[in-house]
DNA sequence: GTCTCACATTACATCGATGTAATAGCGAGG
DNA sequence: CCTCGCTATTACATCGATGTAATGTGAGAC
């Protein structure tokens, strides 16, 4: 059986309560006796239960992080710094993939409720909709990444801004008919609106005329999907002088089609993704991007959920990561 | 405030045990009071309290997820095959990275201990001996991947056959100059160990001496690392027919590498993974690779760990996850 | 009509840690 | 020497859900 402040109470010849007050600092204890407790918590290798106080102080130290997929890369690398600045900070950190399963948000939202957890780092992408229940009875939330509605706290990054500066960076070198692959018909996601926004405003202001046709939808933004879109685009378009994914994950996609049907990248077509995740650095050829820092994306939304947690916080707070484009070889800079 | 059982059980006119045997099911409860209790639940918007009954239970519902690093391409799939596996059967998953940082595998383990989880899924690499620790006092554990040491129930591809296969399949036509990526000098992973002697095995039966300048050692199994190592390699040596790296992560630095010194894959040199990751199959030219099924590693992996937890299981465990060489572009197939 | 028996329901205690309020201990000032 | 006042420590109740053992309720058998 596993010792309890009981067992150290009676150890340390104390009562319960001391041993609490010497484990959480907060009421002064005597030298001699907090030594004591302290060596008699070592002897029976005490460690404190978790659920125990959980229930008596309310909280129980558990973020919870929710993403679309965790096998995204980009979901990845993001989940990894949050989970490494959680820990940092004495979090423990519990993953809810959404998916595409419109009901795990449901479940999600029900389990978040269920006081297992202190707060939720929440990464909207299918979900737009489903996080108007983000009510009261919640724990804090932050979201991370575009959306349509200001809910919530938030950290992200200025898609249409980064996606006009991309558009301008491949115009540098001469090139005028510049594609983006991503784009959503109908509703889509915030972060695809935005994108087609900067996109456009950059074509704008460099005098181009807009080609809808340049425009080469892809509703899920992963390799498979962004392939398939490239390839069914090229059969029957003309091979534009650039291409700007919304994605490095849909750019990977986009450089092995390409590759197939042997065109030279940048030679013929320029390349370019979103994200910098770390395989956009080791793709062939090297991929031009928009950079950011994901370790800072990760601690500031810790501290925007820390901070509410405490009641620190008043408002919708929104905190904007600054980008950089990064021109690797897929550009030809 | 939120609603609890008494709440619930003050309006549904009854006691919070008959409450607490309806959510449980395993009591008997009359038709007529099980539907006046799911209402007065329905209506009062009742969520359990997971902490209060982790306490009463001594289980949480939570198991653990511990890998090395969540940006790993490999460890991002397997973590999000675990999850969604986990959640289908209603357990909820809490991450743990172990990074490279030796002590947190300690803070881990105590963590495991603080009875927040039920279970421990650990894929160890850096710390095949702090597993030791594995004892009584901790709740059950199910080790992914191979280790040096058999300490607890475990899934894992066979490393050594598949290496062997792999280097078989590379010789099919015709290289005899076969290098591998990603030995280890001294002790090293059980995996690096396992993988060598595959390929060596493979080596032998086809009788070609055996040339240890063809053993690239690569401590860290990373793109950057691999490309450092191969550059290095390919500074002093001459190109080999082919290179079969430990990992696809590693193959994708290669393959970046030889891109540049505009080495032709796979005409000058083939080239091969281990883990069939998603990005493979995008890279130019696509990965020939070890592939195997992750969801069942997953699936297996929970079912080694839910019968431990059960006391449904006894000695120690060991299941293989069957693996298939998928040849693509790399290797010129 | 009464007695049994089976089953549905309830009162109470419990899991482990900790806040609250009361107590014990001790030194200084009158 | 006694009281006041401060600090370290303690006893007890509490968080919410649930197992245990006891109670209540009904139908069926004689």
């Amino acid at each position: 059986m596993r010792a309890t402040v009981k067992d150290v109470a009676r150890r340390a010849g104390v009562s319960p309560k001391t041993v609490s007050n010497v484990m959480n600092g907060i009421v002064q204890v005597s030298a001699p006796t907090r030594l004591r407790v302290e060596q008699a918590m070592a002897e029976l290798d005490y460690v404190p239960n978790l659920s125990a106080r959980g229930l008596r102080n309310g909280r129980s130290g558990v973020i919870a992080l929710a993403l679309p997929d965790l096998a995204t890369p980009y979901s990845a690398e993001v989940a990894h710094h949050i989970v490494e600045v959680a820990h940092e900070q004495g979090w423990i950190v519990q993953i809810e993939e959404t998916g595409s399963d419109p009901q795990r948000e449901q479940e999600l939202m029900t389990r978040a409720r269920s006081n297992l957890i202190d707060g939720l780092i929440l990464n909207p992408v299918v979900l737009d909709e489903s996080a108007v229940k983000v009510g009261v009875a919640l724990p804090p939330v932050v979201l991370l990444g575009e959306v349509t509605q200001q809910l919530a706290d938030r950290v992200f990054v200025d898609s249409l801004g980064a996606a006009r500066d991309m558009t301008l960076a491949l115009a540098k070198t001469g090139r005028k008919r510049i594609a983006v692959l991503g784009t959503t018909q109908g509703r889509g996601s915030a972060a695809a609106i935005l994108r087609t926004q900067g996109y456009e405003a950059a074509m704008d202001s460099l005098g181009i005329p807009r080609d809808e046709s340049l425009l080469i939808p892809c509703e899920k933004w992963t390799p498979e999907t962004a392939a398939k879109a490239l390839g069914a685009f090229l059969d029957t378009n003309p091979v534009p002088d650039a291409l700007f994914c919304f994605t490095d994950s849909m750019a990977i996609g986009a450089l092995s089609v390409l590759w197939k049907r042997g065109l030279r990248v940048p030679e013929d077509i320029a390349v370019a993704g979103f994200d910098d995740i770390a395989d956009g650095r080791y793709a062939v050829p090297s991929l031009t991007t928009v950079s950011f820092d994901k370790r800072t994306m990760a601690s500031e939304a810790l501290r925007l959920l820390t901070e509410r947690m405490g009641d620190r916080a008043h408002g919708q707070r929104v905190v904007s990561v600054e980008y950089s484009i990064v021109e690797r070889d897929s550009s030809g800079a």
